[in-house]
DNA sequence: CGTTGTCGTCCGATATATCGGACGGTTGTC
DNA sequence: GACAACCGTCCGATATATCGGACGACAACG
C-alpha cells in the first residue's frame, strides 16, 4: 500500500507501527498476537513490545478473548480528523439531512489512492438498505462515484491511475475501458453519474461532484437505492444530491 | 500522560510516534513543523522525518498552510474503533433518538484512566446548548457522570484514584471531600446524578450508570440542560436516560 | 504425571535508526 | 543586491533499539 520510496529499511520502528496498524484495520477484526506476527512479519518479541508500548497509550486494547483491537486513542484521532476536515464537518449534518428526507443511504466518498474511499455514511432508516462502512474502498470503475471524479481527465492519467485488475467487476465481468471512458465523458457533461447492477445487481447508485475551486471534484456525493426506484423518484434524488452538493463546493 | 513504567528510553522511535500524535490531539489544532518540534522535544530533522513516514502512510496531511494534522487513516482507524465497541455501536442510535426527542445534548461517557471522557456526544438542536467535544476529558468531581460511576467504591479507592488537584472547581472553588463522598452514596441509591452549576454556573447535568455484568457502570448516559429546566422536565430526562442505559446496559 | 505445545516476558549482542550539522532553496530586510 | 533568517532535505558516526533465544507459567493430552 505503501511505496518503498526512500528505502525499505529507514524507520523500521515507525513502519512496525503503520504496519500494525494498517494490518488490523484490513481485517477489520481484532487480532491475536499470532495473526499479527504472521500479518506483519515481524518477530515475536517485537509485537508484543509494541503491542505493550501502543496499549500503554490507549492506541490498543487487549479485548476479554485476548484478541488485540484500536483503543480509545484511536477514536479521539479520528474525531479530530474529522472535525478538522471542512468538508466532512459541513457534509454531515447535510448528508443526514438527505438521508431522513428522503430515507435513502447517502455517502461522501474521496479519492484515495487509486481507490474510492467511503468517508462518510448516513444511513436511510429502511430495513433493507444499501450501504457499506466507512472506510471501506472500493475500485473506481466500479462506482458512480468514479465515473464523476474522473471527468475531464486525460485517457491517459486514468488509465495510468486505474489498476489493470480493476476494470473486472466482482461477478468477474471485465468493463470495456472505451465505453468507460465514454460514459466519463457523458457523465460530465450530464452532471451526474448513474449506475446500474454494478457491484451489487440490485443497486443503483447516484453520484455528483463537490468542487473544489472551480476546477477538479474534491470529492462525490452519493445515494445508492434499489434499482427499483422510478424514474421520477431518481430525478428527485439527483437534483437533492446537486443541491447539497452545491452548497458543499466552493468549501474553503 | 503515560505512566513510566518500564523504563523512558525504550523505542523511543515508537514514542516518538506517540507522543507526536498525543501532542495533536491536545493542540486540537493543525501544528507547523516547528510548534511540533517544541511540543515533543525532538530534534529537527527526526521531526521532519516522522511527520514524512506518517504522511506517507496517510497518518497525517499537510494543509494549504503548511500546517500538519491528523489524515485519513486516522479516520479510519477511529472509525474502526467505535464499530467494534459493542457499547458505542448500539448506543448512538439510541443518544440520536433521546436528543432528537428533548432537543438537548446526549453524552455518553466512559472513566480513561482518572479522568472522565466523553466518547460520543448527540447535540440537540437547540441554538443555545450546551455539549463538549467527543474526546475532552474532566476531573471525575466535576461531573455527574463521575458521581454515578463512583457509586459502591471504598473512600480509599476513591481518594486514590482522583487527583489532588481535581477537587478544585475551574471557578477555584474547593469541592469539599466529605459532601462528595456522601453525594456520591446519595446517587448510588437514588440511581442518577444531577448536579448544578458545577463547572459552569448555567448548566445542570444529569447521569444515570450503564452497568456491565451486574457490578460496576462501564460507562455513563447523561444529558446536559440549561439550569432553568423545571422539576417536571428533569424527571422526565431522568426517566428517559434510565430507560435508554437499561437497554444498553448488560452488553456482551 | 511426565511430555509437549503455546503463551507472554526478559535480556544482551549487534544490526540499525537517530540526530547534529552541513547544504541548497526561498523569503524578507536594509 | 548582499545579508540574514528560516525552511526542508540529506547524510554519516554513534548511541540505541531490535530480535533470537532462553525462561517460567500454564494447559492439554496420552
Amino acid at each position: 500500500m505503501r511505496q518503498p520510496t526512500t528505502s525499505t529499511s529507514r524507520a523500521r520502528g515507525v513502519d512496525r507501527v503503520i504496519s500494525l496498524c494498517e494490518q488490523l484495520h484490513l481485517h477489520r477484526e481484532p487480532m491475536t498476537p499470532k495473526e499479527l506476527m504472521a500479518a506483519t512479519g515481524a518477530p515475536r518479541s517485537s509485537v508484543y513490545e509494541l503491542i505493550n508500548l501502543l496499549s500503554e497509550a490507549g492506541w490498543l486494547e487487549t479485548g476479554s478473548d485476548g484478541r488485540i483491537f484500536f483503543g480509545r486513542a484511536m477514536h479521539y484521532f479520528g474525531l479530530d480528523y474529522a472535525d478538522h476536515n471542512d468538508l466532512l464537518r459541513r457534509a454531515r449534518p447535510v448528508m443526514r439531512q438527505l438521508s431522513a428526507r428522503f430515507d435513502e443511504t447517502t455517502q461522501l466518498c474521496m479519492l484515495d489512492g487509486d481507490k474510492y474511499t467511503v468517508m462518510l455514511n448516513e444511513n436511510g432508516a429502511r430495513p433493507f438498505r444499501i450501504s457499506s462502512e466507512v472506510g471501506v474502498k472500493v475500485p473506481i470503475p466500479w462506482t458512480a462515484s468514479g465515473r464523476v471524479l474522473l471527468g475531464g481527465m486525460p485517457r491517459e492519467a486514468i488509465l495510468g491511475l486505474v489498476p489493470e485488475a480493476d476494470f473486472v467487476l466482482p461477478s468477474g465481468e471485465q468493463i470495456d475501458i472505451d465505453a468507460f471512458l465514454a460514459e466519463i465523458e457523458h457523465t460530465r457533461q450530464r452532471g451526474y453519474a448513474l449506475t446500474e447492477g454494478l457491484v451489487d445487481s440490485f443497486a443503483c447508485c447516484m453520484a455528483v461532484p463537490i468542487h473544489e475551486g472551480d476546477t477538479v471534484a474534491r470529492a462525490t456525493l452519493c445515494f445508492t437505492v434499489g434499482r427499483n426506484a422510478d424514474q421520477a423518484r431518481r430525478e428527485a434524488l439527483v437534483e437533492a444530491l446537486r443541491e447539497a452538493a452545491a452548497t458543499l463546493s466552493h468549501g474553503d
